[in-house]
DNA sequence: AAATATTTTTAGATAAGTCTAAAAATAATA
DNA sequence: TATTATTTTTAGACTTATCTAAAAATATTT
């Protein structure tokens, strides 16, 4: 229906007005996320507003019209019900699997999703704690708390993750932690941000503010 | 590393050349198999010429090279790996399994195929029967027969078919055949080229001579 | 061997997507 | 407000893959 590179310049818009938390987005920005330039995301978002997927007037930013939400929810429900795949089936770990889902989100059939969506046991969040968007494009977001915003002695369970970086998900991985663990935030070093966490088991580890900033939980 | 067309250009000469049992095949049988125009071929040798996938003089044919063919092996089993998984797994039919596998094959990530195929016990024939080439290329070729060459009374087992459209499988799983299934043909109606075929429940079917040039056995 | 038919290749165009460099619009600053 | 900086758009070119129509080469008949 839609080519692989208009589902990608659909993702990225949706991606970037759901972080923006507004509905419009820049061409700048959509150009330095898809890694290309200005210049032909100002071509692409012409083709795209003559078929009705984005509002678009020039110089004035870009949102998605409801078709064109609607193909980027179907795309992100691919894209996360491919990394579960990878992941609860084929063992990759949660650092490998976004790469592998960018192409396998491309995959043409509805009947192909849906089946593997059964197939995973209709899963509700991808490894990396984001939600699954239904059948429909419909996606319940649940409001997570950084880390770093938690109040010392707070247990909190760790439910995702906002930054799918290699680096950052080894280093998580490396401390122990999960989706699921139980983390109980403890003294916090004014001088250099870095935050004191214990674990179930009892032990106390130390990790740094940007990395508290991207590890979500809830309470 | 190499493009979706170029994959798909010598997925088609490999398949050609073995079925036409000969390493050389032209321009426009390329074109038929894949549906589009002599010259659109010519344009893509010259191309995959150039970067040594195949051998092509001008109005000689053209035959895979090594590393052509490497490739085309390749390509074919991710095709019938992921026709595996979608049969076996998901439970698609065997007449399902090929159109949502020509998008499959070309996911590129060696580590993804290997592990898939660890994850599907390493199967050595996809649901048509075709042998499923190992990670290094290598394809065990087996000579079956096509059910109207097997002499009457002569049990043998249903182990592939040679034509892949939907109608034929599904008329094949009609007749409760499948991969497996133990059949020994029977009378031949001279005047009409029908076969008769014994199941294993003693019920006997009939079908046309052209079906039974696409049933592939052995004894 | 000459005429005809078929196959294959070339020539020139088109469409999707990308790029650089320059121009135009908007935003920020003095 | 005038100047400067930043963002966005246009203009024109390039790549990959495709097409039609015509020319060239090869194969088949008479
Ligand atoms: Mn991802
Ligand atoms: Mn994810
Ligand atoms: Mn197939
Ligand atoms: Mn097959």
């Amino acid at each position: 229906m839609y080519s692989f590179t208009e589902e990608n310049y659909l993702k990225a818009i949706y991606k970037l007005s759901y972080e923006q938390k507004q509905s419009e987005t820049s061409t700048n920005a959509i150009a330095e996320e898809l890694d290309t330039r200005a210049a032909s995301v100002t071509d692409m978002l012409k083709k795209l507003a003559e078929k009705q997927l984005v509002n678009y007037e020039k110089y004035k930013g870009v949102s998605l019209s409801d078709e064109g939400k609607s193909v980027a929810l179907q795309v992100v429900r691919k894209h996360r019900l491919w990394e579960v795949f990878l992941h609860d089936k084929l063992d990759f770990g949660w650092e490998e699997v976004h790469e592998i889902a960018e192409q396998l989100e491309h995959i043409q059939s509805d009947r192909l999703i849906n089946r593997l969506d059964d197939y995973l046991g209709n899963p509700k969040h991808d490894p990396h704690g984001d939600p699954i968007p239904d059948k429909s494009g419909a996606l319940f977001i649940e409001n997570y708390l950084p880390l770093n915003k938690v109040a010392s002695g707070q247990a909190c369970i760790l439910t995702g993750v906002s930054d799918h970086s290699t680096s950052f998900l080894k280093s998580v991985e490396k401390w122990g932690l999960g989706i699921g663990t139980c983390l109980t935030p403890g003294d916090k070093n004014e001088y250099d941000g870095t935050l004191e966490v214990e674990l179930p088991n009892g032990e106390k580890i130390v990790i740094g503010q940007k990395s508290a900033a991207h590890i979500l939980v809830k309470i």
